[in-house]
DNA sequence: CTAGGACCTCAACTATGGTTGAGGTCAACC
DNA sequence: GGTTGACCTCAACCATAGTTGAGGTCCTAG
């Protein structure tokens, strides 16, 4: 479909050229309750204009490591039933904002002590700021919990020591 | 089983304890060929020490969000047969920190557009730099190809542009 | 009025990074 | 020598983020 003239609306064939993702990813996000759409008679989606706001938010958020999940929660915050306006973008990627300098802090430190840890090879050794973390990025379930000594000769925990 | 004080080795609920890393992982990361071990003759895993440091390495480069594929790649190009020294790892280490500066520059850069574009409300112009992407991040498939202006009255391209 | 492209649903499949459980063996302590 | 905890393998399962394909419908241009 190209865009209905009359209506203002869009196809979803339209929206996946104009936001240059897939179909099958705008089927999935509207799955997933990013998106909304309305039907034709013949059960086609037709979408309002600012779903390509709305797909363009989402992929920057993405971009920016927020999972659809957090993405979701935050476009189902919007206000409902009107367009969002610009003010309540700007909220959002203030948020999205803040989470960036957070990460951009945390890799930040890690190449600082990348630098000054892992490159003089005290890796391995228990008083490692690195490998005692303070996981700035550790997203991936409960993670590195502790990291010891691994050179001969130095101090050993017990073996109950957690 | 505790430590073997006469050969030095560890068994895998000490690497366990000792990485802070699930048995489970252990296991998982032998798949993937990040790991190796030797056997007793009950077939049980038997590591040299240096193991913990590997496992250091590759919880750190997750961190710095390197796929455990290319942490194999990297692993497996230390000089075979012989503990990596600290040289080596120092090298690897200094290639993560690249790639690290890299991701660092990335981010930074989203945020000041996010800042300078989306908190005016430009998101919905095809000028929009975020939106017309470096694709500093863009490392989930092809990725957004193409975005462009949604507000009435500005230019639109023809349908079967791109 | 018919061909063909665009669209529909649903299920299955991809890859990454693991975790969980079943069923069985090993080994160390009493 | 038996109990118990640590270990083994293998298969199945979880979440995330989608993609692919089958089988069928819609709609628009000629």
């Amino acid at each position: 479909m190209a865009e209905d003239g009359r209506t203002g609306t869009l196809g979803i064939g339209d929206v996946a050229r104009r936001s240059g993702v897939a179909v099958s990813t705008l089927h999935f996000y509207e799955r997933k309750g990013l998106l909304s759409s309305t039907r034709t008679g013949g059960n086609q989606r037709r979408y309002e204009r600012d779903v390509l706001r709305r797909v363009s938010f989402i992929r920057l958020a993405q971009k920016v490591g927020i999972s659809l999940q957090e993405i979701g929660e935050a476009l189902s915050a919007l206000p409902e039933g009107r367009t969002p306006t610009v003010a309540d973008w700007a909220r959002l990627s203030r948020q999205w904002h803040d989470d960036l300098q957070e990460r951009i802090d945390g890799l930040t430190h890690l190449r600082d002590d990348l630098l000054g840890c892992i490159g003089c090879g005290c890796l391995s050794l228990r008083s490692c700021a690195l490998l005692n973390p303070g996981d700035e990025l550790g997203r991936h379930g409960p993670g590195a919990r502790r990291w010891v000594e691994d050179e001969p000769g130095a101090r050993r925990p017990a073996a109950d020591e957690r």
